[in-house]
DNA sequence: GTTTTACTTGTTATATCATAACAAAATTCT
DNA sequence: AGAATTTTGTTATGATATAACAAGTAAAAC
């Protein structure tokens, strides 16, 4: 077990954050008549392996490690796959991939990202939702996605930065 | 006068929209003691009188119609100008580059976008900004960029999708 | 259990978005 | 004018994403 990711907010068995997903996943796919065929599943786990936002391209050289087709399309159909399944989002602004720890219910995804570390806690606030529909609603928008993506310092970061001046 | 932007949610006359923001533009320049020079001013022009969001190399398509140089450094530098003068807003999930009604005051850019005719309105939420400031604080995150933009349909475009339907 | 159908993957090429690095020119400061 | 700073020109390349069509595979229908 490497654990190139020890250095998470909270400290949590990364493996149990995978296997909880694949299992959400398969079961989400069955449930919607949807195929979680070899290099969907792969994909995914490669993704919550990283534990932080990976690129397409540095997952399609993952895959590709592992003798699937090494061709741009591969890593973009899997993507695809998987962000209309809900079980990964997109992150904007990184043009990156992050795995979803509540893909069995149905949300959007609302980050935090940290500067430094780039470390990335997907968080729910449902208060923000509920608002910004109405906000929306209000200017006669019809609200479908939301991309709430907050960048800054994250604690430990933050005590890094600050802590030797102050 | 051409009018290809008349299908504004809110009609307007554009002009003014332009002239007021570059009359801001500079007068902020001046005050930073930043240079408006040729080609950011040309620049912002362009994507003020297009008032949607409008890509990196369309921009740089339309400066090299009007004599400045084609290569792509011409227009990123520009465009990094004017982002870091808060005069425009990049909308992430688009790619693309916004003109910002109210480069005077420091703000973050919330953004409406409709799926259908892709016209980006900015709104101005304070509330919803201080709910997200206090809430990243209370997991520890020190916020200081906000990329909010929302996606659906707006008003009119809402009307045409439905109306024949219902 | 073979045919038909729908879906998934392979393959090649290209489109789109963005930056690195260094040289030349213009502007500002002394 | 000369030096320092900033801006622009130029070439090359990196990074992200999709189009188009062929081949393969699994599910459904018969
Ligand atoms: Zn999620
Ligand atoms: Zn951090
Ligand atoms: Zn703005
Ligand atoms: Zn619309």
């Amino acid at each position: 077990m490497k654990h190139e990711d020890a250095h998470q907010h909270v400290h949590h068995n990364h493996n149990d954050c995978i296997e909880s997903a694949l299992s959400t996943a398969e079961a989400l796919c069955i449930q919607q008549g949807q195929r979680l065929t070899k290099v969907r599943r792969r994909a995914l786990e490669l993704i919550w392996e990283s534990h932080r936002p990976l690129g397409a391209y540095q997952l399609l050289a993952k895959l590709a490690e592992e003798g699937f087709n090494s061709a741009p399309p591969t890593v973009y159909r899997a993507l695809d796959f998987l962000l209309g399944a809900g079980l990964i989002h997109k992150v904007e602004s990184m043009n990156a991939y992050l795995g979803c720890a509540h893909a069995d219910k149905a949300h959007k995804g609302y980050f935090l990202i940290c500067d430094e570390c780039h470390n990335v806690m997907e968080f729910d606030y449902q208060d923000i939702h509920a608002a910004l529909v109405e906000k929306a609603a209000r200017q006669g928008f019809e609200l479908r996605a939301e991309t709430i993506e907050l960048t800054g310092l994250c604690e430990k970061c933050k005590g890094k930065s600050v802590g030797a001046s102050a």
